[in-house]
DNA sequence: TAAATAATTCGGTAAATAGCGAATTAGAAG
DNA sequence: CTTCTAATTCGCTATTTACCGAATTATTTA
């Protein structure tokens, strides 16, 4: 949830999100997946990057509903919006490889 | 959450709300003890019966917000259809006593 | 082609949540 | 005052979900 929210930003690779969410790669990607799996997000390979961003049209009714209602979604408020302050100033860079 | 969204019917007691769901009263009664810790609902005592309603005036600000989006709430859509089927025709002195 | 980086898959553990039954409390009714 | 029913509390188990590290794959770059 809190990955669908900072992708409402903009697109982010694994690398990214892992570093704004201070968890494992491997925890990132197997979210990533299932959201990839369920149709919210779409995959971009971009080299050696996948980029991940929330799919537009999405072909099951439901989840188009769930994406357009997301920001009625509920969570730790405070946590969503330091994350996405960390996704406009994360620097791809900076961030993977460290 | 099947409970909110049964209770957006008509208040329920705990009773029925146990015939309803299919779970032990113990079971019940805890997730209406938390929904009534964190202001979602109202209890109402009427004799023996425990009666629970949405809380309209709910002190917190978060608590509305959550309240007055609960259509966006996704869940097993099914599921809550025919809770809420039931609840139109539950009768209090047919399921509680059996 | 070898080394380096990003990402994924797999197997397992840890934490959170949901559930139950037994014992207890509160009120109603005999 | 005793019994009956609704509801609650408590201790515990089961299920689900989140997470990690190690091994592996894909791609770029030297």
């Amino acid at each position: 949830m809190r990955i669908l929210k900072m992708l409402q930003i903009k697109p982010l690779c694994v690398c990214e999100i892992t570093d704004i969410l201070q968890l494992a790669a491997s925890t990132v990607s197997q979210h990533l997946s299932i959201l990839k799996k369920e149709g919210f997000i779409l995959e971009d390979r971009e080299g050696k990057w996948v980029n991940y961003l929330i799919n537009q049209r999405p072909g099951d009714q439901r989840i188009s509903a769930i994406l357009s209602s997301l920001d009625f979604w509920i969570g730790d408020n405070q946590l969503i919006d330091t994350d996405k302050q960390k996704v406009k100033v994360v620097d791809r860079y900076k961030v993977c490889g460290l």
